[in-house]
DNA sequence: TATTGTTATACTCTATAACTATA
DNA sequence: TATAGTTATAGAGTATAACAATA
């Protein structure tokens, strides 16, 4: 149906309208870009993964940022945020949500009481492990049209990105 | 500084600590994990976009919709929502800002009065025009490290990615 | 009955600015 | 002065549910 504020409903006269081909450079071709290939494959790789963990799981995110507490060894939440690329402000609601699922706590950190160590718990380190065994299926998963080979060499392209 | 309802600095004994490696798998590495590589990758490419286009571009969501209008030949919001994986709701609000900037409009449909011919304005062709030739600068930035050859496979692999 | 577009509403993720405690 | 964490607030982007007009 009609709009109100959308669908001011010009209606143009079509006198003349332009021929794409007419005039001087090309219309954006999306499947020459690079960029949008990588997003599009991007979106699917997102979609098997909350196909195969469900709608409950921890988001790709939030595992992230689990996966570097269970290596950072005691990180703070300003070296966190930096690594993730989120700001300190950000990071805060996701450390808490992470604590509220009891899979991390803040230690306080001897020498210095303004920050604290982030680790894991008891519940966060197996948890990481669980997901760790899931994440690799669901690799396989998105990698089921690639050989080993293939895989491998997508990897050290991707590297390559962005890089100028 | 510490904290109310976040920092609840549980402050655990850490008598016995579990050692990582005392347990039965491997935590998360995401040095290995392709859907994390492709991530980071689209995360540094989109870095290179808004850097070359400035803060006050199109989104390349909003690009990718102009260029879709471009090319779709009157092509209506629920099939442009469809084909973008958003629904029909948030498709209205893209489409509202790109017809607020002038470079789409909604076309009655002769045979169907409940939908809309989205086309480009001149201005909205000349503009995607100019994206054209900008987005080809940015993808020749993000890709200054492939060669051709790399460029191209590296295009072909990601179409594998997610099709399983 | 089904489809198209719309609105109202809410949720997630993120940011900026200002603040407190501590260094 | 600088740093770590926090809060209040806001904006973008998305979703669901309910609705009117039209098919």
């Amino acid at each position: 149906m009609a709009a109100s504020r959308s669908a001011s409903r010009v209606n143009v006269a079509p006198l003349r309208r332009a021929d794409p081909a007419e005039d001087d450079g090309p219309l954006l071709d999306l499947q020459d870009s690079l960029g949008y290939a990588i997003k599009q494959a991007q979106v699917r790789a997102y979609a098997v993964f909350f196909r195969m963990l469900g709608p409950d799981t921890l988001t790709p995110a939030r595992m992230t940022a689990l996966s570097m507490i269970g290596t950072g060894k005691g990180i703070n939440q300003s070296a966190l945020a930096e690594r993730l690329g989120i700001t300190r402000a950000s990071m805060v609601k996701v450390i808490d949500s992470l604590q509220d699922l009891g899979l991390i706590l803040r230690e306080e950190v001897p020498g210095d009481r303004r920050s604290y160590a982030l680790v894991l718990t008891p519940k966060g380190r197996q948890e990481l492990k669980r997901y760790a065994r899931k994440v690799a299926e669901i690799e396989k998963a998105y990698s089921a049209r690639l050989t080993p080979a293939e895989r491998r060499q997508l990897m050290q392209l991707l590297q390559k990105v962005g890089i100028d």
